[in-house]
Formats: C-alpha cells, structure tokens, sequence
DNA sequence: CGCTAGTCCTGTCTGC
DNA sequence: TGCAGACAGGACTAGC
C-alpha cells in the first residue's frame, strides 16, 4: 500500500514524537518481528532521536543509537492516538505509549509489512537502490539500469534494488506522464524517454507527497488522515475510463504479475 | 540471467 | 443472504 509518498506523508505526520521517549511497548504478534537484534522490551525507557524515511521503510532512530523499523506492506498503517484511547480494531499488533499521552499504533491486516529491531540499518538498506527524489537519480543512472534489459519497464521501476520506493500506483503514473507503454522492454527507452521518465517519476512522487499520498482504500497518514492524489490519478484505478488527455479508453494489461494502466494512444 | 508463478495474509467486491 | 472466486498499493523465492 504505502509507497514512497505515503511513508513520506507518515514520516511527516509523526515528526512530533521525536525527542519523545518511550515508555511502554506492547506486542501483541510476536511473529511480525522479521529480525531481531535485541529483544523489544530493551525500547522501553528510550527516546525517540530521529524519524526517517529510506524506500518505502520507515526509521525510528532510538537514544542508544539502534532502530526501530517498519513497513506498512500493502496494508499497514501506523497512527498516533491518545494512550487512554487505544481503538478497539483488528489487526493492531505493536503499540508504543509515549511520555506526551500518546501512542503510537501498528496495525496491518495483511500482514506483509514487518517491524525489524536493528543494531545497526545497514543490513536491511544496503540492498535498497537510489532514492528517486536525490540528486544521485538522473538519466544516466537510468541509462546505466536499463542498459541490454529486456526487462518491461514497469517492472525495472519496481525493483527497490535499482530504484527504491516506486510502488504500482506511482510507476503506472510516472510512465503515463512520460508517455511510455509499461510493458517496452527497458532497453529500448532512448535517451530522451529515459530523461522524460526520471522527470515523470520526480515529478509525481512530488505531487504525491504535496497531496499527502494515495487513498485508494487504506492509507491514512500519522494522524489518521486520508491522502488526496487519489483525486488527481491520471491511469491508475481508472479501468477503461477516457483518458483526461485525449478522450480514448484506458487500457489495463498484466505486467510483470502486477495490474498496469495506461493509455494506449498517448503512451508509445 | 530473465521471467513467471507461487507464497505470505485479510478484506472487499462481483457474480451467481 | 450465502458463497465462491478474483483481486488488492509489496517483496521474496523456487523453478524453468
């Protein structure tokens, strides 16, 4: 569910609790824990010194230096609430209650998100690729990920080893406004799609985030909030509704095992 | 290496 | 109203 915008959007919405210290945990599944470096009642006492975002994974930076991970997987979501109003829902399975009447709340139906209590992040990112919105992704480094790659296109922009925090939604978007087919193999993009392409993704990532992410159905930010880009999608979610561009039915094809949406006219 | 299909889960929607 | 089946924003693995 959440991809780079909506972690972006989270990462936001908590920045409050930083400098905030720990001062219950409660885990109520064990097994969401993918790897564990130290037990999680060691949390405990601790505060909060730092809250990022790396791909679609969201970093709790702990006093002692160790961290706090999560993911959302396609379902997940993690709010803030009063302590003293723990919602009554499924699927909530970690809770965190601060020292500023608050608590913060994992719940992911789904189950494929994770949390991951680490020593050290390394481990876990250093398999992750460039960030799409820094400096470090430019049409070279693309020319570079898509050289002899028969690979679709889609399908390249999906992998978090080369690229990482493009999600479905934000790939089918980012080749519609560059004009490109999701299925063309990668290598065949030639410079000038492959710098259309590195802008489309900067430039929908951005409009994701200054619209507080997608709600397709159930993202919601740190405060519980839904996202707006829903309302400005161009493909995605569309089925073979007329593009806004030129007025011809959208098509939906599998690519790459994942739904892909694009206009057959305007993307070659 | 490249790609597909299967896997992990629950919830929701569609069609009968 | 019940039920079966398809599908969902992610990521990993086995196997051809």
């Amino acid at each position: 569910m959440p991809e780079l915008p909506e972690v972006e959007t989270i990462k936001s919405s908590l920045q409050s609790n930083v400098g905030v210290r720990i001062v219950r945990v409660e885990l109520r599944r064990e097994d969401i824990v993918r790897q564990k470096d130290f037990a999680i009642g060691e949390i405990e006492g601790q505060t909060i010194t730092a809250l990022e975002r790396r791909a679609k994974f969201l970093d709790f930076s702990l006093a002692d230096g160790r961290h706090l991970v999560l993911h959302m997987g396609m379902s997940g979501r993690i709010y803030q609430a009063p302590a003293d109003q723990v919602p009554a829902e499924k699927h909530i399975h970690l809770l965190l209650f601060l020292n500023n009447g608050r608590c913060l709340v994992y719940q992911d139906p789904r189950r494929f998100g994770g949390v991951w209590l680490l020593d050290k992040t390394e481990r876990l990112f250093s398999r992750l690729g460039v960030e799409p919105l820094t400096a470090a992704f430019t049409p070279a480094y693309l020319s570079r990920a898509v050289k002899g790659r028969k690979i679709a296109i889609k399908s390249l922009l999906l992998d978090q080893r080369l690229i990482s925090g493009i999600g479905n939604i934000y790939a089918d978007e980012a080749l519609f406004a560059a004009g490109i087919r999701p299925q063309r193999p990668a290598g065949s993009l030639n410079e000038e799609e492959l710098k259309a392409l590195v802008r489309a993704v900067k430039k929908v990532l951005r409009q994701g985030i200054r619209q507080r992410g997608t709600t397709f159905r159930d993202f919601r930010d740190g405060d519980n909030r839904v996202g707006t880009f829903q309302n400005y999608l161009q493909v995605y979610g569309r089925g073979e509704e007329p593009c806004r561009h030129c007025g011809q039915p959208l098509q939906v094809e599998r690519v790459g095992g994942r739904s892909a949406h694009f206009c057959p006219h305007c993307q070659k």
